[in-house]
DNA sequence: AAACTGACTAATA
DNA sequence: CTATTAGCCAGTT
């Protein structure tokens, strides 16, 4: 099969993003950036959400806590995905405002 | 092994 | 505001 996140090692770049994720609390969210930065990779953006691209489904990790930097849900190849990103973040109580942007100021988690 | 791909970001023009 | 350039790197083909 082609899932990857399923065989991760431990200490390995894809268990740290995850790492971080998971300690993200809800109604919270963070960026891309952030959360490479937050895992000791900085300049990693693109990993992360490559990270997250390879994460199945059934994985617990609130891979929805995750933005981009201007404060909205990423686009994916398929629609779809990113509704339902939105959807459940509203659930946990994040705002979407005009364009569908999350106001940072209010939202980003700051540890 | 080499090329291709992609949930990013920041800087510049 | 849009477009371009550059930096980043693991997984897939």
């Amino acid at each position: 099969m082609t899932g990857l996140a399923g065989n991760r090692a431990p200490g390995s770049t894809y268990d740290r993003i995850y790492a971080v994720v998971g300690r993200v609390p809800p109604g919270r969210v963070l960026t891309y950036g952030e959360v490479a930065r937050l895992a000791g990779l900085p300049g990693r953006a693109r990993q992360v959400g490559y990270a997250l691209y390879a994460l199945e489904d059934a994985a617990k990790v609130p891979w929805q806590r995750i933005v981009n930097a201007e404060g909205r849900v990423s686009a994916r190849r398929e629609a779809g995905p990113a509704e339902l990103q939105r959807n459940l973040l509203e659930g946990e109580g994040i705002v979407f405002g005009a364009g569908g942007r999350i106001d940072l100021q209010r939202f980003l988690w700051r540890p």
